[in-house]
DNA sequence: AATCAAACAGAAACCGGTTTCATAAAATCA
DNA sequence: TGATTTTATGAAACCGGTTTCTGTTTGATT
């Protein structure tokens, strides 16, 4: 069954039987029902190849997930970021096209191309050659969760600044925790910068100092500024990173690298009295060390997390958290492509989500 | 760039060319190279869109989640199900389009078929009609995690029943627990029922009874098993479902629902010296339930999981559970669809997947 | 009633490839 | 060496659609 046969069937022109589909403005009413009747009859849908090379619209975008084998935090973030791009991929007639990754050599980006994507969506740590490779194919790009300095794009990012001093706001104001630890793994990630910037300002505005001891290793932050050349400080008005207090840095978000980044603060004379984790994995491995002391949370020490990936609302106690509007991502990074991809002259735009506070047992 | 140019800037035939790409037999070594340098030199790559028309071969084929906002089993499970699929995909040169859907009424699937995919992979829960759908225009299917009475496609599954058999011998024969009871969201799935086929068993094996309480509601296990119309009981030499001992049934797996079902459970004035819970979020429900009882795990009561997803060893106490090999089944999955593409009569296979018993602190 | 624009439909070119068929040159065979 | 096969290539048809261009109707305007 091709168009063609429908045509013939409908007793009309091909072209006619082409537009009864893609274009229903410029044909006759009754003719297209006509045309319509005949092809669900013979249960005839358009070959979506054919239309694609045609029209030089695959009607395809790609998705790119660069996280696989990284526990906590592909599928586990990235999927509901999934769910969101192709509910609003589907509203736009479009079909997802995806690859899962993890190796720079993969060249997945050459199949995208060759299969005609007419964008891509790529996820927390994509290569800035990879954004180049698009670029130059002209195929418009937005990311999730992560920001390039080359602004040649768009970007999705959660509201790391503010979830952060929402979060302090709860610790300090709220709960009325005078004292809290700062923990997380590289700060050169974009979202732990902004987090923690935010704990900063959150203090600051306070006029409280952030957690500092003597006895915990120095991190030498501006040392740090280095590897981290994807700020995008100057959203926050900001010029240059601060580096204060005695902030944990972990080898990566795993709780296993939190219990054990965690115990030289917990070995300290004086404790925090709460612990800002960037991340609920983290928090559950800091509980885990702290149980492990004989310290109740949050009756000796309370703990916070972020995310709100599952674990989250398991763990014992019930991490307090930041829901971070993983789905709305999916849908923001859909529709913004979609809006580079009618028009691929718009100048970059960084759109910020807004997040949730979740108080739950663990503060 | 198109082919067209890439033939004429090597001096051949455009037919030259496209057989230099996509039939490199038939063309003289000297000359496919040549024209591959001026391909490269142009950073040309062929319109899968237009290979896929005139080839009648899309490359594609689709994958079907149909778990959206199932917490503890959508992404969580299927996550690493999908990078298997994906992997094994791009060694065949296939890519996957995909579906994430809730709705019956989505009617992705008639999406996929204009899409041109060459077959479709289904997540646990595919309807019926949904295979029939496929069948219809002969496009093969190869569901995961699920089997259909109707063994007209492939299939790929755990074996459940063989994990069940390997957690029972552990806790009997290793760790000397001589009464186990049994909790499950619906048996009416496969995966649950074959789970509750093992483990009734393994205790037949021994000489052991079910864990029997009539404090317990008593559950009509014959009157379920009319909506228990997926059952592969063949397979495992049965021709009826077993119904014995006082299994709880929850209305989902989630940890709340585990939290409220178990305590029936407790209740009950002799108590089980382990509980067998089908999936690792019934089980952290269960322990949140057995703590608040001021008990221990595993001293008073064992619990162990099933399915090892993450949250398994982030629990406290870390959860023994049964390894499900969810990459492999990806892997198999596209495999099986892959021959099934090639040899479209193959006949309806069932593949049944090692799983791994994991020991951790709750046994 | 004559004029003109809009609405509608068909013919044919086109999208970027593959594949059939024909042919010439090279290799093999007897 | 002549006959026969094999190998390498090109011309042209084709895959299943879209789109441009053109012509005919129809309806509105004067």
């Amino acid at each position: 069954m091709t168009l063609n046969d429908i045509a013939h069937l409908a007793g009309v022109s091909k072209a006619t039987a082409s537009r009864a589909f893609s274009n229903p403005s410029m044909v006759n009413e009754a003719t297209r029902e006509r045309v319509l009747e005949v092809a669900r009859r013979n249960n005839f849908r358009p070959n979506a190849m054919a239309q694609a090379v045609a029209s030089r619209k695959s009607g395809l975008i790609g998705f790119c997930l660069y996280n696989k084998s990284r526990p906590f935090f592909g599928h586990t973030f990235f999927g509901p970021v999934l769910d969101g791009v192709t509910e609003q991929a589907k509203a736009m007639n479009y079909h997802v096209v995806l690859a899962i990754t993890d190796q720079m050599q993969d060249n997945f980006e050459e199949r995208f191309i060759e299969d005609g994507i007419e964008g891509a969506i790529l996820s927390t740590f994509a290569p800035e050659k990879m954004v180049e490779v698009f670029r130059a194919r002209k195929i418009p790009v937005v990311i999730v969760n992560d920001e390039l300095p080359a602004k040649h794009t768009g970007y999705i990012i959660d509201d790391n600044y503010g979830g952060a001093k929402k979060m302090m706001a709860h610790l300090i104001d709220e709960r009325g925790y005078q004292s809290v630890a700062f923990i997380s793994n590289r700060l050169s990630h974009t979202s732990n910068m902004l987090r923690y910037i935010g704990y900063l300002d959150a203090l600051d505005e306070r006029k409280l100092p952030p957690y500092r001891s003597s006895a915990l290793p120095q991190y030498d932050l501006l040392g740090r500024v280095k590897e981290f050349n994807r700020t995008p400080l100057a959203h926050f008005g900001l010029t240059e990173i601060p580096r204060r207090g005695s902030p944990v840095i972990l080898r990566d978000l795993s709780p296993q690298a939190a219990y054990e980044g965690v115990q030289p603060l917990l070995d300290c004379s004086e404790l925090p009295r709460a612990i800002f984790c960037t991340a609920d994995s983290i928090a559950v491995g800091v509980i885990k060390a702290i149980h492990a002391r004989g310290l109740r949370v949050p009756e000796d020490i309370a703990v916070c997390g972020y995310d709100d990936i599952d674990i989250a609302i398991l763990a014992e106690p019930a991490i307090t958290t930041i829901s971070v509007n993983r789905n709305g991502i999916g849908r923001a990074a859909m529709e913004l492509l979609r809006s580079y991809i009618d028009n691929p002259n718009r100048p970059s735009k960084t759109i910020c989500l807004e997040n949730q506070l979740v108080i739950r047992e663990s503060t």
